[in-house]
DNA sequence: CGACCGATTGACT
DNA sequence: GTCAATCGGTCGG
């Protein structure tokens, strides 16, 4: 797995499995996981600390809640991909795609904690017009995807892949799982479905 | 086709 | 706290 000469050899991806499961599942367990992206020679990698779950038909909050279309269809397909969509006119979020194929889980990035490669998300930041306080460099659903340049492009990616991927980060005690309402939906507000690491300072509210 | 509005952000009364 | 930006998805006529 590890490419011979790298001194620092990242952890290991998290297998197909992992991403294979109920939403909830997966949203809970990537607290902690290190998202990595590799373009070029850039290497830029955030701990996981905020995500919300969202359940496909079962979800009205979903985009998946009214079935399958063209700018959903990735959150029918596989576990393990990327489901990138642009909203606002301008913004750009980040789902991992959980389930089965046909159930249309997925779970939105919506905070990371810098670990590598801070200085080069503080430029990419900067080339997509966005401010350069760096207290909110990866807080934030869509500034996170600035920070990693993750657009539409990169919908459909394949997470199992070598330019965006997903690894064992740092253990994460239960103690310190705060569940939550999503945040900016009009509908199921009353669930608790966003999962953040208590007391991270990059945790978005 | 037109109207409405969004899993957000940044600027500002 | 309020609100505009900006455009593609969705839905009603």
């Amino acid at each position: 797995m590890n490419s011979g000469s790298s001194r620092t050899p990242l952890p290991q991806k998290l297998p197909r499995s992992f991403y294979a499961r109920p939403a909830l599942r997966v949203a809970r367990d990537l607290l902690g996981k290190y998202l990595v992206r590799k373009s070029g020679r850039h290497l830029l990698v955030g701990k996981i600390v905020e995500v919300e779950a969202y359940q496909g038909s079962l979800d009205p909050a979903s985009h998946a809640y009214r079935g399958k279309t063209a700018r959903n269809a990735v959150m029918f397909g596989e576990a393990g991909y990327l489901y990138v969509y642009f909203t606002y006119g301008m913004h750009y979020c980040a789902n991992v795609v959980s389930e089965s194929p046909g159930k249309a889980g997925a779970v939105l990035l919506r905070a990371l904690e810098p670990i590598h490669g801070a200085s080069q998300m503080i430029r990419n930041r900067k080339r997509n017009g966005g401010k350069a306080n760096e207290a909110l460099l990866t807080r934030g659903p869509a500034r996170l995807c600035q920070a990693f340049r993750i657009e539409r492009r990169e919908n459909g990616t394949d997470l199992l892949g070598d330019e965006i991927f997903i690894t064992e980060g740092e253990a994460v005690p239960r103690s310190l799982v705060v569940r939550s309402p999503r945040i900016g939906i009009r509908v199921a507000k009353e669930k608790k479905w966003r999962f953040s690491l208590k007391g991270n300072r990059w945790v978005s509210a």
